[in-house]
DNA sequence: TCATTAAATTTAACGTCGTTAAGGGTTACT
DNA sequence: AGTAACCCTTAACGACGTTAAATTTAATGA
């Protein structure tokens, strides 16, 4: 039975959670798969471009398949939630999937739907864009920051209020909150980012 | 005469803006120092011991040393723009340098002094770790997306505008301002930002 | 049904990378 | 002069992405 694209693509996301993205090599992704390692390079130009698809695939699936309702404030929260997820849903997704080449259209029918929901609302165009950019950066930041001190052992709450001191006390107090309830902290940001919105439509 | 640690960090980010990211190798850094590649492993554990004195080094002079007013809306501002530029300051500099770990203090003063600035300013310590924490995010996640689209010839904008196609009308028009002005976009960003601060005070 | 062609994969190998081991100078102190 | 710490070199290992060429598998058409 042969391969396609689409079974390479889920096997390395696959292989990427077991190992994360230091390690996924192409011929870990082809054992995997029963195959050597050049056969992949019979569905895939290179490893950036299965990487690529990767990202496609996981961003396009979470958010450009979304609904996110027809009220404008949900709906930014809703896809800052869902891009979120999606980074977050595999090992080193911020990293990997930020900032990665999307192959696939689907994710700007999301931004389609959400620019058209919020511009019925009585926004701007250029409103609407700031404000879904703005969520979509937010978001981004978030799940980069947030997954790169969770995967760090080095990122240890103790060993940093250490390190800060007393020197720095409002850093510490605010750290005692800060690397413990991410989800929380995001939902913070997100309803300040609406506010401001709801600020400009007056 | 004697390598010290600054000389090779300072040599590799001056290699980094040449050949970027994916060639930024030991033996190209150790050339550029008249040595051999093993010799930085004197100074330094591994490669990822020096990269992340590399992000350290640029966040630290940008981010801690600066001076961000006593108002607190310009301070927020002031502290997003001075992260943004740090991670656009060198190439590939966004990856490479969001999400690492910091190996210095100094990054942390500036949050000290800006939670000061925030908190007498009249809002809770949470209100303030929860703008600071969001400009952060959002200047990491713009600086990235901001990046990742300049540097990628694939992200040319009349081929983007041809791929949306007419399927995706606002899609269409919001791309035409979305990749040609970043700082202003950047800015928009920030004030919308701002603006749910000065909401949530009332 | 069998030859022909196209698709999919294997085998073998190249050059480069991060890293380690072992050793050789240099400098400073006793 | 001897010793110890410091700083660097030479040589090499295993793993990686990738390429070229040969080989097998599957589909096609007479």
């Amino acid at each position: 039975m042969a391969l396609d694209r689409d079974t390479v693509v889920r096997t390395a996301l696959r292989v990427l959670d077991e190992v994360g993205i230091d390690n996924l090599t192409l011929r870990r992704i082809a054992t995997e798969l029963n195959v050597q390692a050049p056969a992949l390079y019979w569905h895939f130009k290179n490893k950036q471009e299965l990487v690529d698809e990767m990202a496609s695939t996981v961003l396009a699936e979470a958010v450009g398949a979304a609904e996110y309702g027809e009220d404008w404030a949900e709906l930014l929260v809703n896809y800052g939630r869902a891009l979120r997820g999606a980074l977050l849903s595999h090992r080193d997704g911020a990293k990997v999937f930020s900032g990665t080449y999307l192959t696939r259209t689907d994710v700007y029918k999301g931004q389609e739907q959400a620019l058209r929901v919020v511009t019925d609302a009585g926004f701007s165009l250029a409103e609407a864009v700031a404000g879904l950019m703005t969520v979509h950066c937010y978001a981004t930041g978030h799940a980069v920051e947030e997954q790169a001190s969770t995967d760090d052992p080095r990122y240890d709450p103790r060993a940093r209020a250490e390190r800060v001191g007393d020197e720095l006390p409002l850093a510490q107090a605010a750290g005692e909150g800060l690397f413990e309830k991410p989800d929380e902290r995001f939902e913070r940001g997100l309803a300040l980012i609406v506010n401001g919105m709801r600020k400009a439509r007056v």
